[in-house]
Parts: C-alpha cells; structure tokens; sequence
DNA sequence: GCCGTTCCATACTGATGCGTATGGAGCCGG
DNA sequence: CCGGCTCCATACGCATCAGTATGGAACGGC
C-alpha cells in the first residue's frame, strides 16, 4: 500500500553491475543523496549485507557509476556526431541528438546538483571541458577566430546545461511543437549560415 | 575555544533576521542541506535552543529566508533596468547588472541544487518565470514576433542558468578581461543591432 | 527588590544513514 | 556427501540531525 517508490524485486543474485544500474537510476530520479546504501537494498528486494559483499563502501558504488557513465555517454553522443564532416552540420546534428536524450538530461542535472562532493565536480568538469572543446574546434572549423569561437562554444553549452536545469521544473512549459520550435530558433541564433 | 568554521561569534542576543542572514550565507557558500539547525547554531556560537525560540521548524526557517531573498532579488535586478527605456539597452543594462552578483549566481546555484524541495521548487520557478517574461517583453518591443522573442528569451535565461552552474566549478576558467569579453559577444549574439 | 518576559543551555527521544561482525543458506567440485 | 565459496540476513555500534522538555540567567518595569 505504501508507495515503495520502484521496486525491481526479482532475481535470485545480483552482480556489481545491477547495484550501478541501480545507483545511476536513482541518481537520475531521486539524486545523489538518494544513492544510499540502505535505500539501494530496499529498492532491489535486499539487505545492506548484499552491497558490502560486492562493494567496500558507498563511494566505491558511486565511483564505478559514474565511471560507466562518463564512458557510455562520451560513447554515444560526441563520438557519432564526430564523423560528421561540414562543422555547421556537424553542430546541428550534435544539438538535434542531445536535445531529446530526456533520460541522460536527468543524471546530468542531478550530476550538477552533487557538484560540490568530490567525486562528482571533477567529473562534471572533465565532461564539460570535453563537450566544450568539441564545440569550440566546429566554430573554429566554422570560420571563427578562436576567442570568438570559444565564446560562442561557452554561449551554446552554458545554454544546454540551463536548459536541463530548467527541464526540471517543466520550466519551459512547451508542447513537443514548441519545443522543436525553440531548438530551430537555438540553432539559427547561435550556427551562422 | 577552537573557532568552527566561520564562525561570527558577537552580539548578546540573536534576532531571526540573524537567524536569516546566517542561514543565506550558508545556502550561498554549502548548499541547502547546510541549513540544518545544529550547524547554523554552531556557526552563531550558540546552541538550538536558541533557534526554536525563533522559530518553530527548520523549515520555516528556509521559509523565511528564501522569501526575504526573492523580494530583495527582485527590487534589486529587475525593478532598477526595468525603468530603462530603450529595450536592447534595458537588456544589456539587465546583462551587465546580473554577470557581476557573483554572490546572487551562489545562491541562485545553490536553489537549482535544491530544486526538489517543496519550498525550494516553486521558489525557482516563480523567480524563473518572472525573468523569462521580463526579458520575452524586452525581445517584443524590440521587435521580435511573440513567439521569436520567447524563444530568445528562453536561450538568453538558460545561458545565465547555465552560466551560474559552470561558475561553480570554475569551469569557464576565464580571466576578468576574458569575462567581459565573453559578456561582449554574449549581447551581441543574443541581442539584434 | 521582586517578577515576569526574553533568550538560551542542557538533556533527552527518535529517525536515518554508514560501516562492521558474524552466521547461515545454497551450490559446486572433489 | 562434504567442505568451501558465494551471496545475503541480522544485529550491532556510531554519528548526525529534527524536534521536545525544562530550567536558568539577564534585564526591565513596577
């Protein structure tokens, strides 16, 4: 009766890999605090005595957690759009892929929420540096003199970064129309022609 | 005898506008969850029994705090430009007035970190909505169509929002010239000749 | 000088979390 | 079929914080 918030219940044993799946769900939905150890148990159908026999403390959960998804994410987003080769389109597509990835905006937010704890602002940072960097080479690319391409490349990701802030609060209250509406407009206003 | 971290020791009596101020200070510089009663009473040199007196909970505390904080936020950004007339130099005076409130982006980052809150959310959202309408109005009577200028809006309020989460880690680790050079190509992007 | 109000200290309870210690159930190779 | 390894439950100790109960010191009005 009492909402259990989401429980997953089944499976006889569980592996390191499904106390990270589960950490960086609730990461994404509860935050980090949330990513407690006894929490964690309660959602998977198990005691504490189960996370410390695969991890030697909540740290050690977190660090792999996040490890996996620095590797996943800079997989799945920077590396595909890379190949494009005009840098305009190159950009285009970058925004067009990250601006639905709903699931991805929620860890990063509730990354930035945890910035201050040590082992999240290193790696907020090291992602960011990353994403920046791609962006600032296609404005270069673009045509760009460089400080002006790194303002600009500031301008776009700051952009990205408070709009998954403000996806919280459903802050931009926009139908799906609008939505694809605002991201023509980000486009044209931040990629010459 | 040993001095806690900041620690403002004096005054014989406290008053809950004292109580208010400590309790900005240090969702400015440690986040919401530093708010807790024990600590705040720590950092004033005296114990909790001093704080129920002021107040019934915690939570009235935040109470009291935010809404102190969002009625001088607002006399103090908004209300002064919004009497320039010239909509893009009301924007760029907005611009300006906000880039430098180095302590207003702490607090501001600390509320998105706390965004979940029940006090907290509405909070942000209220303020949030205000802004976007304010510079949206801004965008029309400079001549965008309705719909152009709320995009606009958008962009410009999330590259702030964005802007005060990177601030945190130091991410755009820029010089002051390199700053207001940043702030120079932000209006001129976002802000038609 | 007495007294009540103001402000705070002390000493609890209860909740929640991390981490440890230890034992026990099940399965697997010998 | 038995000893050992894997995986987990139970029961601790310890810390922190919210909130309560109660008493006491200082201070002003009378």
């Amino acid at each position: 009766m009492a909402t259990k918030i989401t429980k997953i219940e089944p499976k006889a044993h569980l592996s390191a890999a499904d106390w990270e799946r589960a950490a960086l769900e609730t990461l994404a939905e509860n935050g980090l605090a949330a990513v407690a150890v006894e929490p964690l148990a309660r959602r998977l159908g198990v005691t504490k005595g189960s996370f410390y026999w695969h991890f030697p403390t909540r740290e050690a959960l977190i660090q792999a957690t996040i490890e996996r998804w620095e590797h996943d994410d800079e997989e799945q987003v920077l590396a595909p759009t890379a190949t494009v080769t005009d840098p305009r389109e190159r950009l285009r597509e970058l925004i067009r892929q990250v601006s639905h990835k709903r699931q991805s905006h929620a860890i990063f937010a509730a990354l930035f929420k945890a910035i201050d704890q040590p082992l999240i602002g290193p790696l907020v940072e090291r992602v960011s540096q990353r994403r920046i960097d791609f962006v600032t080479d296609a404005f270069r690319q673009a045509g760009f003199d460089a400080n002006t391409a790194a303002n600009r490349a500031r301008l776009a990701y700051s952009a990205y970064v408070g709009f998954v802030q403000l996806a919280q609060i459903g802050q931009p209250r926009m139908t799906h129309e609008e939505f694809e509406d605002y991201i023509g407009d980000f486009m044209e206003t931040l990629i010459p022609r």
